[in-house]
This record gives C-alpha cells, sequence and structure tokens, in this order.
DNA sequence: TTGAAAGCGCTAACAG
DNA sequence: CTGTTAGCGCTTTCAA
C-alpha cells in the first residue's frame, strides 16, 4: 500500500506539501494540488488511520457498551446512535458486556488503550466508584436512570423509578394486588435497574402491600428467561399464583405469555402481564402486550450528542422534554 | 498516561525489555520482571494500541457490514460472530450500510485505511467485480447464496435458491397458485437477493405458472413495508388479490399478518403469508408464522472462524452441514 | 540477558 | 507557498 512519502515522490514534492493537502490546508499552489491529486489516484493512496490516531492521539472511535445486541431495544439504541455518529468523523464500536462484570471492565480498558476516545454505557455492571476512575482515559456517556446524574457522570437520564411507580399502581388500579416483579440485576444491588426495585417497592408501600421475596425474579433478560418464569408460576397452586407479573422487559412478557397461553391461562384474566420497552413486535404478539414505552431514538441522539459535544469541548444541553416514558396500553394487563 | 518510556524510566531499565516483557518474551531476568510489574502498576501503565497497530500494521479489528441492525437476523448473526471473536486478540467493528451502494464502498474503504483487517460481508450492494478490488487490501468473507462462492471471494454459502424454491413449492402444494414475491432489492438485480428470485421463477415454471410482474414487490425490509404491502392488497377487489405472499422475511411477514387481522382477513384461508429467518418472536405473533429457518448462528461462528484463519494464514474446512436451511411450518401458511 | 537505534506513516513547528 | 526535521509509542534488528 502506497504511503505519503510515495505519493510526494511521484508528485516531485515534499510529504508535508502532501500533508496539507490532505487536511486540506491553505498556502497550495493550484499546481501542485493537481500533481498530488493525480499521484494518489494513480498509487491508489489512502491515508493510513492507525498513523493518524498515534499522531493525533485520538482514534475518532467511540464505543457503546450494552448487555447484548440481541435485545431489540439496545439494537434500536445502537442504530439511533449510529445514525448520529455517520454524521460525524467518528466511527461506532459496539461492545456487548453479556451482564458481566469483568467484561465490562475489559471493554473500558479499551479507554485507557486509547482504542476508542469515548464511551456511552447504555448497561452498568460496575459500580458507578470504577466507571469513575475511567473518566480520566476519556469521555463517558450514562445512559439510564436519572439519578445516575449526581455521579458527576454526563448522563441521558429517564425517569426509570417513576414509570416503574406508575406501572405497578396502573396495576394495582386495575385490581392486580399479587405483582411478581423480573429485574434483569439483582433485586436492590446498587446496579442494573435498581431505580426500578425502588419504583416497585415505593408503589407497594404507598398501596400498604408488604413485599414478598417470593415474587421476585433476578436476572431475567431473554424469551427463554420469561419461559422458565411461566413454568413455574404454571406448577403453582392456582392460589398461590402471582395475578400479574411486571416483567421487565417485552422480551420476558413475550415469553411468559406465550407459555401461558400454551397452557391455557389466559392472558390478563388468569395473569397479567406488563411489559417494559415497548419494542416493535410487542403489539403482534398473540395477547399485545401492555408496556412501558422508551423513547429509544431519542435517548440514542441524546447520548451521542452530548458526547460529540464532550469530545468537542463544547456544550450540550439535553433535550429532557424527549425523553419521557409513558405507559402504552394493549390487552395484556 | 504513562507511555512504555516512563515504565522503562521507573524502572531503571530500557525501553526495549519493557517492550519485551509486555510480548513475553524469553531471557528476562525474573528480578527486572518483578520491577517491570511493579511499575507498570504504579503508573497505570496499558500500552497505546494506535502505536501497537502502527507498528504491526495489524488493528486487530475486523468489521462486519449487515444492512440493518434492528434487523433480528443481522443482530442474531453478529451476536454469533461477536462471541467468536471474543475468543480471539480482535474486536468487532459493525458496520451499516442501510442498503446504499455507496455507504458500501466508504465501508470496504475502511480495510484500505487500515482501520480493520478484514470484513464479513453479510449484506452486499456493489458488485462482486467491486468487492474483488478490495482484497489486495485484507480478507473478505461473504455470506449469502452459495453462489457467490464462484467469484473467488471466499463465501459462507447457504442455498438461498433452493430455500426459496421449496418454500414456493410449499404454497405449491397447499394449492396457493397465485404467490405474491417481496424482495429487499431490485428483482433480478445481480445483487441482493437475486439468488431467490431465481428459486422464486424456476418454482413457478416447473409448475407451468406464469410470471406476474404486479406481483413482485422490491426494496421490502421492514415490518412498516409489511403494512403498506398488506394494504395495498387489501384495496385490491376480491378477486384480484393473490392468494399468499412470500414475505421474504419475518418482519415483513409480521406486519402483513397484522394488517390483515386488523382488516379481518384471514391468515392463512384469505391470504397465506410465508415469512424468511425464523426469527425468535415468529412463533409469538397473533398467527405464528411458517418461515424458512436460517442457522444463522452456525453462519456467523463459520464465517468468524474461515476469516480469522484467513488472517492467520491458515486452512479451514467450512462445517457445510451446519449451513442447511429448512421449512418451519406453523399457521401463516 | 540487556540496550541503542532505526523506523512504522503521519503531522507540525520552524525556517526559508 | 514549500521543505527539513523531530517525534507520536511501540517493536525489532544488531551488537554487546
Amino acid at each position: 500500500m502506497a504511503t505519503i512519502k510515495d505519493v510526494a515522490n511521484d508528485a516531485g514534492l515534499s510529504v508535508t506539501t502532501v500533508s496539507r493537502y490532505l487536511n486540506n490546508h491553505p498556502y497550495i499552489s493550484e499546481d501542485n494540488k493537481m500533481k498530488i491529486k493525480n499521484s494518489m489516484i494513480k498509487l491508489d493512496y489512502m491515508p493510513n488511520s492507525s498513523a493518524t490516531q498515534l499522531r493525533a492521539n485520538k482514534t475518532f472511535t467511540i464505543g457503546v457498551i450494552v448487555s447484548r445486541i440481541t435485545n431489540p431495544f439496545f439494537s434500536y439504541l445502537i442504530d439511533a446512535i449510529d445514525k448520529v455518529v455517520k454524521q460525524t468523523p467518528y466511527h461506532t464500536l459496539i461492545m456487548q458486556s453479556y451482564d458481566d462484570v469483568d467484561e465490562e471492565v475489559r471493554l473500558l480498558d479499551m479507554l485507557k488503550q486509547k482504542n476508542i476516545d469515548g464511551i456511552i454505557m447504555a448497561s452498568l455492571e460496575n459500580d458507578l466508584s470504577v466507571i469513575k476512575q475511567y473518566q480520566k482515559y476519556g469521555q463517558i456517556v450514562l445512559i439510564g436512570d436519572k439519578s445516575l446524574a449526581q455521579s458527576d457522570i454526563p448522563t441521558i437520564g429517564t425517569e426509570q423509578e417513576e414509570a416503574t411507580y406508575h406501572a405497578i399502581q396502573f396495576l394495582l388500579n386495575k385490581g392486580y394486588t399479587d405483582i411478581a416483579y423480573c429485574t434483569g440485576g439483582h433485586f436492590l444491588n446498587t446496579k442494573h435497574g435498581s431505580s426500578r426495585d425502588k419504583g416497585y417497592i415505593r408503589a407497594l408501600a404507598d398501596n400498604h402491600i408488604e413485599l414478598n421475596n417470593k415474587r421476585i425474579y433476578t436476572n431475567i433478560h431473554t424469551i427463554e428467561d420469561g419461559k422458565h418464569i411461566a413454568s413455574s408460576v404454571i406448577a403453582m397452586s392456582q392460589k398461590d399464583r402471582p395475578t400479574s407479573i411486571f416483567a421487565g422487559s417485552d422480551e420476558v412478557a413475550a415469553g411468559i405469555i406465550q407459555t401461558f397461553e400454551a397452557n391455557d391461562l389466559n392472558v390478563p384474566s388468569d395473569v397479567a402481564v406488563m411489559g417494559y420497552d415497548n419494542q416493535p413486535f410487542s403489539s403482534m404478539v398473540s395477547v399485545p402486550i401492555t408496556t412501558v414505552s422508551q423513547p429509544v431514538e431519542a435517548i440514542g441522539q441524546e447520548a451521542t450528542h452530548l458526547l460529540m459535544s464532550l469530545l468537542d469541548d463544547k456544550n450540550y444541553d439535553v433535550d429532557v422534554d424527549k425523553l419521557k416514558l409513558k405507559i402504552v396500553e394493549r390487552l395484556s394487563v
């Protein structure tokens, strides 16, 4: 592959001049511009990005950490992010943590190694104190509950606790008082969705309902997980069953619903199921899912604009109005 | 950020020795190993990857081109690829072409700029002759119909034409003779799913059914596209409607089915709908989708192993047995 | 077992 | 308007 030196030689000029051409500097004669252009075409030249990166101490790549890309919430989020990034000189490096604490650290280390200039973290496994350590290596933007913003790490915050509170209240208003609860993390662990846990707890407390640990399902993510939960509910005697389930995601909700239907339990009359995310397929499953809608596109856009501004040392005012969550009522509750 | 020089200074050694330690060379005294290790920890050192990359003329990054990550087929494919890549020193850079020819070229140019060492192309917009030009800049592996393999570009080939032929034949056997056909590309253009087109045409021909251009829908990808098609079918007088639709993807099929149901057209009795891909949600929609199952995990694994072998200058025998497509019969046909 | 020095491809003072 | 030169952080001859 031709280098800048080859081009300079071929054009009979110095590498400096060629470099200037490359970077659109003023003060190059039209004549030489032509020569350089021709030599570049002739030699099929393209600047080597490793060299540019080393020199500039900048990679023009940002990382996006999600737990798993197959979760449609994350793939739509990434899509929204990538669409904004595409309009900049940056590239998007997608990184999956698979909900693993150590893997997340490994990904954060890429900041340290100058593999990437900044990170958008849409999943969070480690304590915020760990994340903060990495801010000195590059810009970090968090996506999650509003409360994360207290950490001094720039955050695109949504009202997860409020939304969960409202969702539980919604179930309560419909008469379901025995509400099982699924979370992707560990219940009331400081990380991972704990703000939703708080919303659940607060809603129960406000309605003088006691928290029942048997109704808590932790580390729940996939359709399969949903199926398992449904099976365990089916295995209970009828009077021991919860009357409703807050599934934590539409995927889990879909798995639950499918298994219930296959076993002749009616949703919602036997057991109501509340989803989360409002994914494209959620209105199409056999019992359309009542769910909490997250404005995933706006979240991705705001996060990216914020990170880009940080990288450019500029200010950016996040448009919080676009970040509202709301309940979408369909038939599963 | 500390450099190798800082570590060398701190340890009272030369950069060479530190570099040797980094690369696990033999012949370093245990004593010095300890010193280096301590200095590294003390200075919070991590090798700068831009420098390593420039020096090695290797980025340890591979690109994966898909048309859109929100298509679950692609997100599952990427997941499969990433899981294999994670076991190597490489990283995965995901690139979306959004079905755009020029964008695909821009992505291929990353090979030229040494931004990536190799590419897996799961979507194909440009002619193979264009792709071939890029082989001199890095390794390329194609994912798609078997026939792509003729191009001399390493390919993980599945029998798209055969599978489509069988799917159409399946519809025919069920008594549906008026079969509309959706494709993500342009019908019988050389690119993008044209092998499926051939399967469709061949199946009709073998059954002495004339091809009807009005039954061909091109550039169809999303749930929304499916809804539009369904609307246009609904707008036809009953006797003008096709009796079945080969949707080309489960997403499109889902959109079609939902719109039909919302307008009191029964699937399959009024119009049958055949999907493609067998996605996780396909069994859960209101009319579970009869579809062509692609072994997406195996495809991703084989493609990655093949690319890795190519990058390491080794041989790899693709396990073609794992690449079989098959019809999954549910209720939409 | 260790170190000096050259060089990967590029950019940016500085000098002209 | 153009060129000389140093250096980004790392690896690898070569010599000791």
